[in-house]
RNA sequence: GGGCCUGUAGCUUAGUCAGGUAGAGCGCCGGGCUUUUAACCCGGUGGCCGGGGGUUCGAAUCCCUCCAGGCCCGCCA
């Protein structure tokens, strides 16, 4: 059975019906790969919950009140200003990374284009921006009760993480009088305010029912569990080391009065791209460009054809290839699992194999075979190096039957998905097509006298018939047939001589777009 | 020091929760296709399931132990 299926039938045996996913992000501008599967893990329980029948919902939590930690690369140095306070109440940087105070918030700023992307990979949460249910008195329960229970709460998080908390550890942090909440001082505690000193030696009061001050994070993901009900929310595996924040979560979030999730744990994901690695040559890939260059159902495959304890590389090179293949290959081919001829463990794969390609639509319920539009990844890689324009592509996918009339939307991004990648660094070098100018010697040793023959003589004919796709692909023939050698050895001669190698892409095609002359050139 | 995860064919892996003769894809080799869109079809190759011990009629699967790799224990998924 799949992992989100299996997770599903657990949870409706735990919690009954009622189910809530969870995942949650801070939109602090750093994004990476791993939060896709962190997203995607979530949002596929979510659907195998749909898919048996349970009432579930899931919801993206936004660390809106999350704290600006330090001021990152892309920022100017007067974001330093704003360390220590909450992402939703300081401003956005513009184009050259300085505070632009006139537009939205700097969580807002970073978190549209993410929500953007997550669509794109059919992923539409319900978003929940943490402040706001700070600002709206939904956490003031339970910060009043972690409050009182303070001492409670301090020796778990010590017994169990190992950490020493300071004598004046408070399970509130105020905002001060800049709205910064590093050093901060809780002088005292009547309900429901927080009263504090600054560093400036400013005082002032917290309502804890107002944004004005939050739940240190250990605390806050554990009140956060019994506010929104989540029965479910995947945490990577360094929340899931023992003393970890899921193991201090746990008992916090019994003692605010609330049952937590079952511990879940997901292993990393890691990008290879076709370059050296990313700490020596900056060759790293984020979620956003990442879904600017890999089909988003690829991307969703790669996450639910991988069980969560195994650890992913992502590799952005020729192994998209390769996964590529594979899905196409299972869609176009599903097991069946109705069959009787299987061995128990066979079922059990092929009934994994189909969860996976169910989780992989974009759209929930979609037909799978839908997805691949008609057109392999492996064919449109090799159509949009050698087309330029996008017309020409379509042109060609007309003319082999691949595509009848207008291309749909999704084929269209897919080829722009297609230029991006071949575009890029990421892209293998032993897939990019390098037509030849010349027949080099090796390549002349490798052919027999026939075969050389042939290519002159092809050489010969092509400065002469009419320069079209069907025209060449004729006249290939006739000129192997005449030079008495078969259409395998013919096409293997072509091949070497335009690309090194005895195997590509629709020789024909292929030589119309290298043009009359060059090709002339090259054979002769 | 404490803990988590992983180790199955050259590579990527399924199967481990519910023990019942080791499955797949890629690669490789051979064959087919007298129009080769890195294609497709057919056949073949390949595994003491990390090592050792235990439980069992029976272990990749459960238990113990050792080895190897990765990771966490600082608010990094």
């Amino acid at each position: 059975m799949h992992w989100a299926d299996y997770t599903a039938e657990r949870l409706s045996k735990e919690r009954g019906t009622k189910q809530v996913a969870c995942s949650g992000i801070t939109p602090s501008g750093e994004f990476h790969i791993g939060h896709l599967r962190e997203i995607l893990s979530a949002e596929m329980i979510h659907r195998a919950c749909l898919d048996a029948d349970l009432d579930s919902r899931y919801i993206f939590i936004v660390d809106s009140m999350d704290p600006l930690r330090r001021v990152y690369p892309f920022l100017s140095d007067e974001y330093e200003q704003f360390i220590g306070c909450p992402l939703a109440f300081i401003p956005a940087p513009d184009s050259e990374g300085k505070p632009d105070y006139d537009g939205v918030s700097y969580a807002e700023h970073f978190l549209g284009p993410f929500l953007d992307a997550l669509a794109e990979i059919g992923v539409y949460p319900e978003v929940v921006m943490n402040h706001e249910t700070y600002q709206n008195g939904q956490f003031a329960k339970k910060i009043d009760a972690a409050i009182e229970k303070a001492d409670e709460i301090k020796q778990i998080i010590e017994s169990i993480s190992g950490r020493e908390l300071d004598d004046n550890w408070f399970p509130y942090k105020p905002l001060g009088s800049d709205g910064s909440m590093d050093e901060v001082t809780v002088t005292g505690y009547e309900k429901p305010f927080v009263h504090w000193i600054d560093r400036y030696g400013n005082s002032g009061t917290a309502d804890i029912r107002k944004a004005e001050g939050k739940l240190p994070w250990r605390i806050d993901w554990a009140a956060r569990w019994g506010i929104h009900g989540i029965t479910c929310e995947p945490a990577g595996k360094d929340h899931g080391a023992a003393g970890g924040s899921f193991d201090t979560g746990l008992p916090i979030c019994k003692l605010l009065g609330s049952e937590p999730p079952s511990k879940m744990v997901y292993e990393w994901i890691q990008v290879k791209g076709a370059g050296p690695m990313s700490s020596s040559s900056g060759n790293t890939i984020g979620p956003i460009e990442a879904l600017n260059l890999v089909p988003p159902e690829i991307i969703r495959y790669l996450i639910a054809g991988s069980k969560m304890n195994r650890h992913i590389d992502f590799n952005t090179g020729g192994a998209l290839f390769q996964m590529a293949d594979e899905y196409e290959r299972l869609v176009a081919d599903p097991p069946n699992i109705e069959s009787e001829e299987l061995t128990k463990r066979q079922k059990v794969a092929a009934i994994t194999q189909t969860g996976a390609m169910r989780l992989s639509q974009i759209d929930r319920g979609s037909n799978p075979a839908e997805s691949v539009a008609g057109v392999s990844f492996r064919h449109l890689a090799m159509l949009a190096q050698i087309k330029a324009s996008d017309e020409d592509v379509w042109g060609s996918l007309r003319n082999s039957g691949h595509l009848m009339g207008e291309p749909n939307s999704a084929l269209k991004k897919r080829l722009t998905r297609m230029r991006n990648w071949i575009s890029s660094v990421h892209f293998p070098e032993d897939a990019r097509i390098q037509i030849r100018s010349k027949i080099d010697d090796e390549t002349r040793a490798e052919l027999n006298d026939n075969q050389l023959n042939f290519l002159s003589e092809l050489g010969e004919q092509f400065s002469e018939i009419n320069w079209s796709d069907e025209e060449i692909s004729t006249t290939i023939r006739t000129t192997a047939a005449k030079s008495g050698i078969s259409g395998r050895e013919s096409y293997t001669a072509l091949y070497l001589a335009m690309l090194g190698r005895k195997h590509g892409p629709k020789a024909s095609a292929l030589i119309l777009e290298i043009g009359r002359k060059d090709a002339v050139d090259l054979l002769s």
